[in-house]
DNA sequence: CATTCGTGGCG
DNA sequence: TCGCCAAGAAT
């Protein structure tokens, strides 16, 4: 993993924010382009975020882009542009969360503090037999006082990423390979042959499903792009416009609302897509349509761009698939 | 504390 | 096809 070939804590601050809740295999590629991009501290700190967010595209949890730079920015200003080596101190930073402080304390500056995920739980409560549900956000504290007490004062790096490593490698949330597991004669779930069952998590709730008519509206070489909101879902991303219809519309009706509601701002809309995206915790379902305007006034958090300028705009999946079919078809 | 925040891979 | 899941933090 190139973030281990250095001792930068900058550069480890920034993999394990990008490691959140995202696998190895996906984060590799965007921490090269992202250390090239901004190879220093003061780099990140006085990016454009439109610049920043565009290299986090694709990603996901955009706000953990900007928490980074807002944390990036104190750390230049408040701490002479030194990553603090205190628990208290790099905790308090915008983004930083009991496990990355840990992990910044322990792999940059080889402290020998617990830096508790997903897989440190799920191996812990294996080992140790620990039947509290994972799920919920005070067990947390259990395991973090577990590490504490075995956690190695020689190496405190080596010991939190092996641990996550044997976790991701060997003690797998389905079918662990306890055959391949350097320490399953430690391990009390095994000798119980309660590996299967632990864990213990509880589930969550369905995800809930909305429906959107997005238009692509063109004046000549020129689409009308809308930024969204600086809070919430996809905060600060670009998208066509877009209007959201009754869950159980019909095709037809999506059509009549969308051209009642577009009045006077397009010609005809052509319905050229449909697709699902699926977030976290709801799905979009998306017509797409493309449509043709002589208005070219462009209404507050709206930009009319060409197509040079549309691709330095960040955009979420959805946007993506709408800009995909419209390249297919030429448009753009 | 429960919910909100993306995306892609996998069984 | 679909639910589950992944090196979590903010609200």
């Amino acid at each position: 993993m190139p973030w281990r070939r250095t001792a930068d804590p900058y550069q480890i601050w920034i993999s394990e924010i990008m490691l959140q809740q995202t696998r190895v295999d996906t984060v590799i590629p965007y921490y090269k382009r992202f250390i090239e991009k901004f190879p220093t501290l003061d780099d990140l700190a006085q990016a454009d975020e439109q610049i920043l967010l565009k290299q986090w595209e694709g990603l996901g949890y955009y706000s953990r882009a900007r928490n980074l730079q807002a944390g990036v920015k104190e750390v230049a200003q408040n701490y002479g542009g030194i990553v603090p080596d205190n628990r208290k101190e790099i905790s308090s930073l915008k983004g930083v969360g009991p496990y990355t402080a840990g992990a910044v304390l322990s792999i940059a500056y080889g402290i020998p503090e617990h830096a508790v995920d997903g897989n440190v739980m799920r191996v812990l409560s294996r080992i140790l037999l620990i039947e509290e549900d994972i799920a919920k956000p005070k067990t947390r504290k259990i395991f973090e006082e577990a590490v504490t007490e075995i956690i190695s004062h020689e190496d405190p790096s080596s010991f939190n990423q092996g641990l996550m490593e044997l976790g991701a490698l060997i003690c797998t949330p389905t079918s662990p390979k306890c055959l391949l597991c350097p320490v399953r004669e430690h391990c009390a779930a095994f000798h119980e042959g309660k590996q299967n069952v632990l864990p213990i998590k509880t589930k969550t709730k369905k995800t809930k499903s909305l429906q959107y008519a997005m238009i692509a509206i063109r004046n000549e070489d020129k689409f009308l792009m809308e930024q969204r909101p600086a809070s919430g879902l996809l905060a600060n991303m670009w998208q066509f416009p877009m209007l959201e219809t009754a869950v159980d519309i019909l095709p037809v009706e999506i059509e009549e609302q969308l051209s009642e509601s577009l009045k006077g701002i397009v010609d005809k809309a052509e319905k050229i897509t449909s697709f699902k995206h699926v977030f976290s915790h709801l799905i979009w379902n998306v017509d797409g349509f493309i449509a043709d305007s002589k208005n070219i006034s462009a209404p507050n958090h709206m930009r009319w761009v060409t197509a040079e300028e549309l691709d330095l705009l960040p955009i979420a999946g959805p946007v993506q698939k709408m800009k995909i079919s419209l390249q297919q078809r030429g448009d753009v």
